[in-house]
DNA sequence: TTGTAGGCGTTATCAG
DNA sequence: CTGATAACGCCTACAA
């Protein structure tokens, strides 16, 4: 046996260079030459063995990633056994955890996803599913998303679609059955759509939607509740003398729309107004409704001193018409919008508005998703705030 | 026999049925019982294949996909066979072939991608990472992306990244290697980071890099050429009758922010007009940057009547300043940005500004990613529009 | 509490 | 050109 104190020598060194892989190999030699450790009980000599040694050697040697079998014979235990580990099995001897954890520790062992996969016909992979226009939100959730999974093994796969494809549920079946995706979350407005929920529950993912309103049950669902956050902003234009406000909705069959409707008029009759029909106009969430909205509502005889608009694109829209009839903002009407979009911050006068607190909403749904146990305590509602810049000042009689 | 009706019957029906797989199945049956074609030659009566039909049909029923197997049983040949046609092997006759592509069509079979991934040690995704505050930008390359992927097995994980963190390469290398994507697309500006694009190469993934210059060779790399469009709106200014025109430059350190320069000094010369030092002031792409640039810009004697803003944000800013010290936009000053974000169209002025073919660059990149032979004649580099708004207008001598 | 045998759906090797 | 057999790395069922 003249490897046996070679063998011996790099087996003490093991203990101190315990990133060297090389080293790591070669101290299952030491093991299994002297026996301190059994790999495989009664089967020393056997040809299987050294197979089994050689391929590791090879692999190591080509700067390959260590395996479950690695883990395994390096800690003395069988495939299953480190599986166990790997899945946090409660039954299972606390010792034989903790020496199967050093290995996988000291290998730098990280299970492959894509066996994993195979095996449980289930990928680690969250879709984010959209049909968004506002670039800041999705960006917004996938940052979110990642604080949540990062130094996971799940990763997250984007899936922008087309609300207006005829095919849009038949692509997105395909989509998810093919990538076999573990969760989903859905976003404003495609979130709305029961049928696309459905199906993903069908297909056997988990589905988290963003929206703004209960649109589902606690374990499913994050939300901002808008028609708090608009009652509220329009309260404060009424404490700040404002009585005639004016509103520009979203549209029709958005939910959000729809909230941020209930909530003007909830926060105007919190004011003691009445909701002025002529005070209203109907937009749909773009830059040329809101210039249209505006010239309707400030053509009038009794122009509005105030405008909520239902997004901030639309309020830029009612800025310019604001200014296109030689109308100072704030000075003669006031404007709010909702989203804090990075249109809000640098248009002029900057923009008061309402942010949803996206982010937080992100990494909450991902935690929903990937650890529904942990994700319990956590809340579905979020809070909104006004953010307050020079758009908006007091009525000045 | 006493199926044999009953099977012959379902046969016949099958032709017609071709998407019910129940149908499809019996197929299987009725051509094993009458012999028209031989799965397993010589093994009829085998348990083995009892075994496997049922195995088939329990899945048929539960309404899972049919895999590699079903569709070698069914068209007779082996799996290695229909692996070949699946994977475009050229030596593969073309009756066996055509067979082969029939059934699969019939079931309906997609190759399943994890087990893809497993068997070849690379999974099919594409990773977008970047460290960009562009919302826009980012979300028109994952468009552009998807635009190429979509009804591929191919999908789209991103991961934004800090680039100042100093763990930044090796959570790379942690994504990449666990994901084991196919390949990467990266965003400027890490796209500019050599080490970065090294680590993927090193890790085995192809790396198309987008950026403002040839940061790679052609077949890894999509690019804007800013230099040029900078200088042609700069020389268009010239043609308006500006001759003092001040240019707002990005962060050392950024490629795109140096092609600008460039381009900018280059379109003053084509003008016959020299670079003024005064006239020329440091931003870092962000709003207070253009706001305190374009404070100093005007507060001169001699203020330049254009301004050239190396991004949207803070063009928006040099508007901002402008209005604050009493000066009208374009009548006082004109602005051009860069970018065309969504601020650019909905400030007033609506800003003139320069966009890249975002979309299109990125389909470009994806399509470099997932078939480099279809992409070989792809173009490398992309021409930017002006487009032009209402924020410049001929300089009023 | 741990191990064995077999399967997940695909591709690679190498012999015919 | 085609096929049997063995990977790929992990998990489940069942056994011990």
């Amino acid at each position: 046996m003249p490897n046996q104190p070679r063998a011996a020598a790099n087996a003490t060194q093991t203990f101190r260079i315990f990133s060297n892989r090389r080293a790591v190999c070669k101290r299952v030699f030491f093991r299994m030459v002297t026996g301190v450790i059994l790999p495989f009980t009664g089967r020393e000599g056997n040809p299987e063995n050294r197979s089994g040694r050689e391929v590791e050697e090879r692999r190591m040697a080509q700067g390959q990633k260590p395996t479950i079998n690695d883990v395994a014979r390096l800690s003395g235990v069988s495939k299953k056994t480190v599986s166990r580990v790997i899945n946090k099995s409660p039954l299972l001897n606390q010792a034989t955890r903790e020496m199967v954890e050093a290995v996988i520790a000291q290998l730098e062992y990280v299970p492959n996803p894509q066996a994993r996969a195979l095996a449980l016909r289930r990928n680690f992979l969250i879709g984010l599913i959209h049909d968004n226009p506002n670039a800041q939100m999705v960006l917004g959730v996938q940052e979110g998303i990642l604080d949540t999974i990062r130094n996971t093994e799940f990763a997250l796969v984007v899936r922008p679609v087309d609300r207006h494809s005829p095919t849009m549920l038949e692509d997105i079946r395909r989509f998810i059955e093919q990538q076999r995706l573990y969760g989903v979350m859905l976003l404003p407005p495609i979130s709305e759509n029961d049928a696309l929920a459905q199906l993903c529950r069908d297909l056997g993912c988990t589905v988290v939607r963003m929206g703004s309103a209960r649109l589902d049950d606690d374990a499913h669902l994050v939300a901002s509740n808008d028609q708090q956050a608009v009652s509220d902003a329009v309260a404060w234009l009424a404490e700040l003398g404002h009585t005639r406000i004016g509103f520009v909705t979203g549209p029709e069959g958005f939910r959000s729309a729809r909230e941020r409707e209930l909530g003007f008029t909830a926060g105007l009759s919190r004011a003691g107004l009445k909701p002025d029909p002529k005070l209203s106009v109907r937009g749909d969430y773009r830059f040329e409704s809101g210039i249209a909205a505006g010239k309707k509502l400030l053509a009038g005889k009794k122009p509005p001193t105030a405008i909520f608009s239902s997004n901030d694109e639309m309020a830029a829209g009612v800025l310019h018409a604001a200014r296109a009839q030689g109308l100072s903002v704030p000075e003669d009407v006031s404007i709010i919008g909702f989203d804090d979009t990075a249109i809000a911050a640098h248009i002029w006068p900057p923009l008061t508005t309402v942010r949803w607190p996206i982010r937080a909403m992100a990494r909450t749904a991902a935690l929903k998703l990937t650890r529904p146990e942990t994700a319990a305590s956590e809340p579905s509602f979020f809070l909104s705030d006004l953010v307050r810049r020079a758009s908006v000042i007091e009525c000045k009689p």
